[in-house]
DNA sequence: CATGAATGAGGATTCATTCAT
DNA sequence: GATGAATGAATCCTCATTCAT
């Protein structure tokens, strides 16, 4: 069921490529069926390990949560980590970031299509250190887009009264709504579309 | 599903009060500590009535739920409803509007600060029929600033090349945003500065 | 739903037709669903009364439950005790008493298909007391039939090697096993067939 | 209706003895107290395990239950194939197996005292698939005892005139009646009393 | 080290019984 | 007296966690 990614770099301590097996299929069992409804015993059998070996690798049920919930947003933050936010030089190069992470996140979700909706719904509420680690990840990236903002107003190509900390956590929550809808099956031209309104949104507005 | 049909308010019968009591003190635990956290008996201390009662009120722990969210979603849907999209002749109108609606969300938020992460996340993936409810609530909303936009649109005070329903989406989930970002405790000063900004960018963009 | 049989006899002391009722719709209920399948409140609802009220009447389940039993079985036994025993005077006279008994099992049995069962089956094993009565029940038809076997014995017209005891049992125990075969929808025909062959073989046994 | 495919009898596994010592207690308990009388817990308790581990070896109550019942009607049922129908040549031969059946089913009571009671009656109207599997006995016993007659009839040692399978029903109603009768701690001399009674009154009847 | 049998705390639900109105 | 709302004991069942093999 996917038993050939067995990590071909580092030091294969003969554990790891079980534990990154179980996480991942941790990730789907939790990702479909919600942290109540999905049993460690469930998880066990899907990686085809016995359901005490679970508790040698990841101590109980909680810290095996936390590890898939740290994995799925490290993999949503490394696309948004991705562009250097002093890169762009004027609002054209600065939309032309925005497209490329697009780009990158469309591609996350064609791989993993719940990835999102998972960390930023499905993970809330189970415990607070998880909740904690969502928060960072949103305020991560909050600070990123942030960034973008404060360049591009002293640079000149953004509105100088831009209030940047709350206009960031708008531009993400859009970003978000933009992931959520495009699940799995979306075409290429949804895709084209949702993309076009959030960045028409952001730079212009509804306005006449 | 069947406790639809209640006697509009002939004599409140003692049930009612008891009844009420018990979806609002459900309606706490169930947001501060889950649906699988709650236990029915935990309610019932809450509400102080034996937990057997609750089964008279409810019949299970799901249709407890479901009621609760009924509740929760039909406040929140409340609000969006009391403006009417097609009253606003201009873009000042149409922001006085959104202004007016501002205000009425703080007001419940002030009440009831988690009402919205409840109904849009906390109560999503227990049920199918309550995410059924979830969805509904959320295609109003949309539906709702749809026809706004829509209606701004023909009057010419908005975009004429406005993606509606997209940028529908987009709005809302800036909305939400805010409202989530408005806790209990936010000083009139930060409520102003969201609002100011959700406005602001929705308007104008983020162009200089 | 048969609320016509309002004790016309005896002093009608505004309970007793009450109880009756309700003992006739508990009889039917037991007899339909067992008595752990069956509720106090259904059975109230039934008999159109405030489950409340049961409990003045009946003092509690169990209570209810042995009237209803001990009802029952009197209905039995009042037919087994129609004929004396003394009565018959050679075989031909005490097997057209034996057909008399069959014709009143057989109008019971079409007025109350399940009462038999009942009486045997569901009755026993809920608590010793109930069990007593129905060992009543059974030990006195014993007796009943013993007495025929001995009065036959002693005229001459059954065998005189016969265990009498013994043999009552084994009697009744056909007379039980065709009555429970005999339905409510059984045909005049396999009515006649049952008892045929149950007198056939009490008087002549199998041999060639 | 998924136990039944069971390793023959390989190696047995700790698990095997177990679930018999269980079932065996289960049996205990069933029939001393009554389905609805004996919980989980106490059954669990008799067969010093766990009450969470009942539900690795049954699934549920229902379950386990079935299994107790289809474990008794398999011994009765044992006993009453244990013999040849078509092997007796003359009215001797069949009284020979008649006593040899008794004697087996004797031998049971004195093992399990209420076997008989429970199949019989304990075990009917607390689920239609155990229903199914103790009217499923009693077929078997009655087509059995039918073989038998119609056997008899053909050989000539038996009456011409014998309504086959009512009479199997009436014979089986009083070999019940019998091994009820034999309770534990019954007297050989009772037994053969018993015996006797039941042949005799079979064979010849009770006319004189 | 891995396995899976066993444990038992925890929670939903039912229903006989009580009692204020 | 009657009613039915309320109580809470009792019970089935699940599943995280432990531990002997």
């Amino acid at each position: 069921m996917k038993r050939s990614a067995k990590a071909p770099r580092g030091r294969p301590r003969a554990h790891e490529g079980r534990e990154e097996d179980v996480l991942a299929v941790a990730y789907r069992a939790f990702s479909e069926r919600g942290y109540h409804e999905t049993s460690i015993e469930q998880i066990a059998r899907l990686g085809r390990i016995g359901h005490g070996a679970m508790y040698r690798y990841f101590g109980n049920k909680l810290d095996l949560f936390t590890r898939v919930v740290e994995r799925a947003a490290a993999r949503v933050a490394a696309i948004v980590a991705s562009e250097q936010p002093g890169d762009a030089r004027s609002l054209e190069e600065y939309e032309a970031q925005l497209w490329r992470i697009g780009g990158r996140l469309e591609a996350l979700v064609d791989e993993e299509p719940e990835i999102v909706r998972f960390v930023v719904a499905e993970a809330q509420g189970i415990d607070p250190e998880v909740d904690l680690i969502v928060r960072g990840v949103m305020t991560a990236f909050a600070d990123f887009t942030a960034e973008y903002l404060k360049h591009g107003k002293k640079r000149g190509y953004l509105r100088a009264d831009l209030d940047v900390p709350l206009t960031a956590r708008l531009v993400n929550a859009m970003i978000l709504e933009v992931v959520s809808q495009l699940g799995a099956g979306s075409t290429p031209k949804a895709r084209q579309a949702w993309s076009s309104a959030l960045i028409r949104l952001m730079l212009d507005g509804v306005r006449a």
